[in-house]
Order: structure tokens, then sequence, then C-alpha cells
DNA sequence: TTGTTTCCCACGTTTACCCATGTTATCCCA
DNA sequence: TGGGATAACATGGGTAAACGTGGGAAACAA
């Protein structure tokens, strides 16, 4: 599982370290590094091991062969996928498109999220992530969990550690 | 497989490099070159390498012998199709019939995707981009997987997906 | 011949590979 | 428990090979 996040330098040439814990992951395959592909959502990159791209390739093969849908997934992700491999240090050259897609100028923030990952310019990053924690806030109504309800009092100590997205006490700050 | 895209140049005399990656898809095989047809969607080619147009025949050969769709398939691909070989610098030349349908002129975008590859003009290409991400972000929940498929999580053996992605593609043999 | 195609060589740029270094984390032993 | 040794990690730079590109000569067809 690709976990947490991890704040590495982009080279001059474009170069940047793949996590030892995110190249664990991939490390097995035939293919030896990681495939990276620009976010239709946004200003980042997404990525994952060679196993990832062959569960959307199956995906995309149980659509019909001229769906509209399955050419336009295919142009989206296939087409603009990179496969990047590590060189002997764990490092992969980032293609200067993904660069100027991400906007990363010297920094680079790759955030595990289990089954792939995202990279991020750090600045984007945090931005992003006060946005997000803004939006969990003005709809924490409908993030309840099924049956257990949390008591409607306030969190007494909102613990400056447990700053997670979902801690309504928090400061955004 | 055939992953991400790379615009090269087209000579005077027709030449165009094939990317690299793509050479290495189809290296192996007995025809050491691609194979390129006329799409009969629109103004660009289809390409890939022997074993999509094998594994294209044994789909007609399943259709009925007069059926109107098979004698249109054949036709559209079988009839059109130019096997290009590669010369000493990995160049294919594309006849003149080629370029005038895709509206080639100086410069070709290669787009991989997955099993084939498309080669467009950079300046049509680029229209059809926005509009495959378009609308790959408004339906990408139709791409979320299944719930009997692999749970999250990386399938660290290097999953038993249909065709073996990163070594010689479309392995049909 | 003339025009076309295939093969060959030559060039600039980019990329991948190799080695070196500082820093951090981990381990082992006192 | 503390401190030193050792390995793992992230980073920087130089060099050689790969890649894309251009042009010309030889082979071929009309």
């Amino acid at each position: 599982m690709f976990l947490s996040t991890t704040n590495n330098g982009v080279d001059a040439k474009g170069r940047v370290s793949v996590p030892a814990d995110f190249r664990a992951v991939v490390r097995g395959g035939v293919f030896d590094g990681i495939i990276v592909w620009p976010s239709f959502e946004g200003p980042y990159l997404e990525g994952g091991g060679q196993a990832l791209l062959e569960r959307y390739q199956s995906l995309i093969e149980d659509m019909d062969p001229y769906d509209e849908a399955r050419i336009a997934f295919e142009r989206a992700i296939f087409g603009a996928a990179k496969p990047l491999s590590f060189d002997a240090n764990g490092r992969v050259t980032l293609p200067r498109e993904l660069i100027e897609h991400a906007q990363l100028d010297g920094k680079a923030t790759f955030v595990g999220l289990g089954s792939r990952f995202e990279l991020w310019s750090p600045d984007l990053y945090s931005a992003h992530q006060e946005a997000a924690r803004t939006f969990a806030r003005e709809n924490k109504k409908s993030l309840r969990f099924s049956p257990r309800r949390v008591s409607p009092g306030q969190p007494s100590s909102s613990g400056p550690s447990s700053s997670g997205p979902f801690s309504s006490g928090g400061d955004v700050s």
C-alpha cells in the first residue's frame, strides 16, 4: 500500500527520488518503476505500479470496442500515462509535460492513497489540503458513518496531533 | 503495451520515427515493423503490431462469411492496412494516402492506447484530447472498480491480467 | 532518362547509466 | 541507555549510449 506523505526534491534534470516505501510496493513486477499521468481533475499527477494500470485495462476491456466512453478513457489514461523506470538510486525522471502540469518547481510531494498515489507541488498541496478540510467541515453531516454516532458535544481537547481531515475542532491555520 | 503520447516529425520523404517504446512493444515478432490503417472514425490512423492484426483476424473469422459487418471490417481494416517496416534508425515511411487521410503536415502524434495506438495530426489531436479528458472527468464514476474485483491495495503478484502489458504487447501468438 | 524508394552515414540533443557525497535512520555493543 | 558503527536513503554531477533527425547515394520502376 502507498502510505503517508513525503516531500522530495526535483533536480534540474527532472529527477526525483521515489520514496523507498513506495518503491517497495511496486517491487517484484516485470516493470521496475512507476506509471504516472496528469490528473484530469487538477494540477497534480497520479501514479501507481504496473498492477494499477492493469486493473484499469481490465475495466476498460469490459467495455464495447467502439464505445465512446471507452475511447475517451483510453486516450485520457493510456495516452497520457508515462512509464518511468527507476535508476540505480531509485529515482525517476519526470518528463517536462508532467512537471509543467503539476507546476513542480524543485520540490514534489508524494501522497500515498493506498492503491495509488498523487504527486503535488508542495504549495498547491497544502492549499488543496486546506480546501479539503474546509469542505469536510461544511459537509460534516453527509460524512457521518452509519450506526456509530459521536456524541454531539465538542471534543474537549482538540489535539494538534490529530489534525486529520475530520477533526471538527481543528483550526485551519 | 503502448503507452503515452509522443510528437515526432514527418520529413519530406514521409518518414517518421516510431517512438522507441513502441518499437520495443512489437520487437520479437516475425515482422519487424508496425501495421497502420486509416481509421474509419475520423482523420487519423490506427496501428499496432502484427499480433494486433492477428487478434482482429480471429475476431472476424468468428463472424458469418457474408455478414455485411464482416465484409465492411475486412475492407476497412485488412484492405487498407499497410505493413510498414522499420529502417535502421527505427523509422517508417508513411504512404501518401495515409498522410493525406490523417492530414499530417510535418508532425505526427503517436497516442498509445494499450493494445494499439493512433497517429494524429498534432492540431487535430489536441482538440480530441481535451474532449477525452473532459469526458473522463465527468464520467470517472463509471470506471470504479466493481466490488468483486481485487480489493484496494496493490496485488503484489503482478496481476494475472489479460495480456502481459510491459513485455511484448498484445501477445496472441 | 526521370522519378521514387530503400539503404547508409553523419549530426545535435536528450536520456540513461555510472560514480561520488552528505544526511538520516538503524543496529549493535558497551 | 547512550554512543559509535553501519547501512539505507536522498541528492549532485559527469559521461557514454540511445534517440530523433537530416541528407545523400544506390537500387528500382516507369
